[in-house]
DNA sequence: CTAACTCCGACCTCGTTGGTAGGATTCGCT
DNA sequence: AGCGAATCCTACCAACGAGGTCGGAGTTAG
């Protein structure tokens, strides 16, 4: 698998708070019951965010988070790199800002250059396209006319956050 | 990282087998050497790329590997396929070939549905896209062009497999 | 017959993932 | 003032997969 269910928890979270859209702040175990995820290791999460600038918190009762700009602003390259640290198709691919070029550390190993590098440039392009090109807003617009396989509402007594 | 060492050295050793296009079979123990790879681990491997078809085997001595088929025929997604098993952004993600959408477990949990398949779908694109579009042939050439950051050959005793 | 190969399965070690536990701290409310 | 709801923070932990080793068995040219 691509990405650690960071990512995959991280942009739920994100799309949770899209919906309300700046509105007042929602508490994490509101988000942790609509989508049935782990409280404690939301709270974690959720760091990653808040130290990226995508999220703000209020503290104390009646606290919770909100999105830091609009939901059409937030690039989901961003959220990615937030929740998952550099997105790399393999381990020797450092990019190093100096000259902004991404470099297959296994270069300097002595024969021929890696062969492989074309193939994970190429690959890495592709998911970092997708990635940028792809805005909160436009999740939070998907999610919202999703076709309901089945059972839409709650019958465990989960709460969806807003029925549409 | 998206892929593991499978994949990375997979490739490379597709690479090598690419350069001596259809001469006699080459042995594992030359290419990890050239390589610097494991060599109980590249047969494992290797034998993932003889399964899939994409190299053929002769055994006993003077034995060894050779691509199945010439390399511009050989496209890396077959090939990374075959290394690493169904490329998927997320453990959620399960290809069924019925009717051959790909799908995202979470549609069936009870509430609205899952808010990010759209974004990991256009990812998974771009990574199979990527992968489909390169050919074993161009790495190939790629790699025979390789600009030689310094000390080309094996200053440590190392041989690379052929010059160029 | 033996050296050089491919083939195969069991085993092992280490780091990361995905959590949990337990507590501070900060605030609104009464 | 004080309680409860919330964010914050650090430490801990079990399970799993990644990456690799080992030992051997089957095959074949010289």
């Amino acid at each position: 698998m691509i990405f650690t269910t960071k990512a995959e928890y991280g942009v739920r979270l994100l799309v949770e708070l899209g919906r309300q859209e700046r509105s007042a702040p929602v508490s994490l175990k509101v988000i942790a019951e609509a989508e049935a995820l782990p409280l404690a290791y939301l709270e974690r999460i959720v760091a990653l965010l808040k130290r990226a600038g995508l999220v703000e918190s209020t503290r104390g009762a009646h606290g919770g988070y909100r999105l830091a700009r609009p939901a059409a602003e937030i690039r989901m390259d961003d959220a990615v790199l937030a929740l998952e640290g550099v997105v790399a198709p393999m381990s020797c691919f450092v990019d190093d800002r100096v000259d902004g070029r991404v470099l297959c550390s296994h270069l300097d190993d002595g024969h021929h250059g890696c062969g492989t590098r074309l193939l994970w440039m190429r690959v890495q392009g592709g998911v970092v396209d997708a990635l940028r090109r792809t805005t909160l807003q436009e999740l939070v617009d998907f999610a919202a006319r999703e076709p309901q396989i089945a059972a839409p509402v709650a019958e465990d007594g989960r709460l969806p956050l807003r029925v549409a």
